[in-house]
DNA sequence: CAGCATCCGTGAAGATACTG
DNA sequence: CAGTATCTTCACGGATGCTG
């Protein structure tokens, strides 16, 4: 009950890294006149997290079994997929709703916040679907010129 | 020549993650009706990496210099805002302009596809801070309920 | 079915010292 | 000033096996 899911010795479920890593000053304020940072960085990471993007995409449709989720996102490991539930859900951007069944039954919904997000979230999505290719050429390119 | 500035024995400066190690199957398809996952998952890992995201803010007011965003940003090291604008470079966000003069003077602009995705990403970036305090009401709650 | 518990490899990121 | 080079750490994430 101590491991868990957490990886290896963490205290955080799915986003660890940045506010406890971060920290590696006194003080660490930047220049308020653009962003602040930390606490926004904190929740950028939850959103450049691969899978919960994938989630919070799923979801976006309404609410979704654990398993159903797994089958959609497919590439997702049953670990990383708790972890991240566990982790939106600690973000208050998920519910986790228990049916005491034989088997047993748990859904997974957006809450209002979530929705809030995935509009954003989607918009990004959007752009980077319309924008690949470009990026991928630009990527081919820039590897040649580098190394070609 | 190398090793650089990849850390140990990537090959892709800061998004390789994706790409490389998520096909663990042969066939890989989620469910075309939702979202194509490996593609858009590599640009998503760029957005959502922290330091490109705060580098494509700053760097959306217009050019900065290097250690211009470095100080701007702060918290970062100085190999990771390397590592940074090489990948955006690389995705064709950013665009180098190198000045040969002494002290050499290295400008970094985003490109008008780096504007496309700024909008986005500021949109996202809004909504974190909007939101901040709601989800970290959220953390506070949840980890309270889960250990206190 | 949903989820813990564990072991383990990989690689992302920090710190530091050196160069043009 | 703007990088490079290198070492080290340790968190992410996959695979597997066990519970209620």
């Amino acid at each position: 009950m101590d491991t868990l899911l957490k990886p290896a010795h963490t205290d955080l479920p799915a986003s660890p890294s940045l506010d406890q890593r971060r920290d590696h000053g006194p003080d660490q304020r930047p220049d308020p006149n653009h962003a602040d940072c930390r606490g926004v960085a904190s929740v950028l990471s939850r959103v450049g997290d691969k899978w919960s993007v994938f989630v919070i995409m799923m979801l976006s449709d309404g609410p979704k079994r654990f398993n159903e989720l797994k089958r959609l996102i497919n590439g997702i490991s049953q670990r990383m997929l708790t972890l991240t539930l566990r982790g939106l859900e600690r973000d208050g951007l998920v519910t986790r709703t228990i049916f005491p069944t034989i088997p047993p039954r748990v859904d997974y919904e957006l809450t209002d916040l979530g929705h809030g997000l995935s509009r954003p979230v989607e918009a990004l999505g959007r752009w980077a679907k319309d924008h690949l290719d470009q990026i991928e050429a630009a990527r081919t390119k820039f590897d040649q010129r580098n190394e070609g």
